[in-house]
DNA sequence: CCTTGCATTAATCAATTCAG
DNA sequence: CTGAATTGATTAATGCAAGG
């Protein structure tokens, strides 16, 4: 631009040296006639000498300006082909780089630019993406040596974690020793997680404000009075939640809820039933939409990133209504295997639990590692035997024991527990059998449970259960309409299609 | 019936130290 | 040097309270 005004400015310079010239080419000229007097007094002369000489310098200074405009000519040349060269690398970001820049098409107000937009995440590329986490590792390793080199003071520290019960909450200097603690504590792991219940144990004695920030995950399914505790003891808080999915069980009386409302003159929708965490956040959301049934949502979230196919269908069908739009439109793999036996400990039943060791072990023999996979049970019973069952059996193949023991330690267990975790691989273990059909039915009484089993997995989804007694049950349907194909060990893995 | 977290105790395992 | 004893750490088992 600047170089484009200066060009312009000499343009109209050199255009001015010229006129110039021409005028005194003509007074030159009219000039060159000499009268008589002129000629002998020579006074023409003189002035046509002077003319001259002027004539002559203007002339050079067109020519320096020409050569000036030249030179400019080539630098706006080279500019425009850096100004090419700085183009062309950003397309190519764009391209290698996954680098997406919102421009006017970014903006359309179209289905498919709607889409584009929740699936992709402008201003980031995948360098800058794959820097950031080796800057995290840096991070990491610098926390890992201060950790290392205040060994000491962070070890009494957690000692006191350990035996904070101890501590007498009235004496002023304990109360101190409590918060310095949880300073160590945070600052070792700044983010910690835990639940509504165990907050008031975890952090008591603990004032107000003193958590920078919390998040409230599967809000949707927490009573507001339930944060409150937790809420009160941080500066800023941010819900995520699911208002789509089962509403908290309130068990306080309904006139009780009443009175409390009356007495403290609340509005209706802070202390409903079927009010949460997520709807109170919802409503304090200035950004967001209403839905099919009026509701209003805060910021909602539509697309589905974790599962392929027949996993987020079912869970599309049982809790969602089928409002979801999957992000990977890639199949998945899923069977059910249909494997029943006696419950010998409360829902147990062993036959599954050496059917899951012997797939573990072969997925660890394909690849030498630990496979990313869970092993999912709605009972503790299960998760138990599940365990010993498991770990003995691997043990007896010679697989090494600290895959063993992470595996058992950290990928069995009941649904609750691996809620908001997820892995490439999921076996749901059901467990039951006639004489324990209670609890299978209470398994798949609502969505929610069996929901989160199926959504755990990434990419692969096998159920473990007795296929004719199940697959009549609600949500337990859904899993059977959809899964690849049932398959029968007993017969020599006969399959067929559903 | 079912789950969770928390506290306590028993059991198991690996590494180190010690006696002969 | 070798086998036994000690120690420290992790894991399993159990009971309890709170809650659906």
């Amino acid at each position: 631009m600047l170089l484009e005004a200066e060009q312009e400015k000499l343009v109209l310079k050199t255009a001015h040296y010229k006129q110039q010239k021409r005028l005194l080419e003509r007074e030159f000229h009219t000039l060159s006639k000499p009268t008589f007097f002129q000629r002998i007094f020579h006074t023409k002369r003189n002035k046509l000498l002077q003319m001259e000489d002027q004539l002559q310098k203007i002339t050079m200074k067109i020519k320096n300006e020409e050569k000036e405009w030249d030179l400019l000519q080539m630098r706006s040349n080279q500019i425009r082909m850096e100004l090419k060269k700085y183009r062309d690398s950003i397309n190519n970001k764009c391209k290698n780089q996954g680098l997406v820049i919102p421009d006017d098409n970014y903006w359309t107000n179209s289905q498919s630019a709607y889409e584009y937009r929740q699936l992709h995440t402008p201003w980031l590329t995948d360098e800058l993406n794959f820097e950031r986490g080796l800057l995290f590792l840096k991070g990491m390793k610098v926390h890992k040596l201060f950790l290392i080199f205040n060994y000491k003071a962070i070890k009494s520290s957690l000692r006191l974690l350990n035996y904070r019960s101890k501590l007498d909450l009235n004496q002023t200097e304990h109360r101190m020793w409590l918060q310095h603690m949880w300073g160590v504590i945070h600052l070792i792991t700044p983010v910690i997680s835990t639940t509504f219940a165990s907050v008031r144990t975890m952090y008591k004695g603990v004032g107000r404000d003193f958590i920078r920030y919390l998040f409230i995950d599967e809000a949707g399914q927490a009573t507001p009075q339930q944060a409150a505790g937790a809420l009160w003891r941080s500066q800023k808080v941010v819900v995520v939640g699911d208002p789509i999915q089962i509403e908290p069980v309130v068990t306080i009386d309904r006139t009780i809820l009443g009175d409390i409302k009356k007495f403290y003159g609340i509005e209706d929708r802070f202390i409903e039933i079927g009010s949460s965490v997520q709807s109170l956040a919802d409503a304090a959301n200035p950004f967001g939409m209403y839905n099919n049934k009026g509701q209003w949502i805060g910021i909602p979230l539509w697309v589905h990133r974790r599962c392929l196919n027949p996993m987020f269908t079912i869970a599309n069908q049982i809790a969602y209504d089928n409002k979801m739009v999957l992000a990977i439109k890639k199949q998945g793999k899923s069977e059910w295997f249909d494997c029943k036996g006696v419950a010998v400990n409360k829902q147990f039943v062993k036959e599954q639990a050496d059917l899951v060791a012997e797939e573990i072990y072969q997925k660890w023999e394909n690849t030498l590692n630990a496979p990313d996979l869970y092993v999912i049970t709605p009972f503790t019973a299960v998760k138990d035997g599940l365990r010993k069952t498991i770990k003995k059996r691997l043990a007896e193949l010679n697989v090494p024991k600290k895959i063993v023991n992470d595996l058992t330690r950290s990928s069995i267990g009941t649904t609750h527990t691996f809620q908001g975790k997820e892995a490439d691989t999921v076996y749901f273990v059901v467990g039951t059998d006639q004489n324990s059909d209670g609890a299978a039915n209470w398994s798949c009484s609502k969505p929610n449970l069996i929901n989160v089993a199926v959504t755990r997995a990434k990419k692969e989804f096998y159920i473990v259960g007795d296929y004719d007694r199940l697959s009549k049950k609600q949500n337990y349907k859904s899993i059977a309409e959809n899964v690849d194909q049932v398959i029968r060990p007993n017969t020599n893995r006969s399959t067929f299609h559903v």
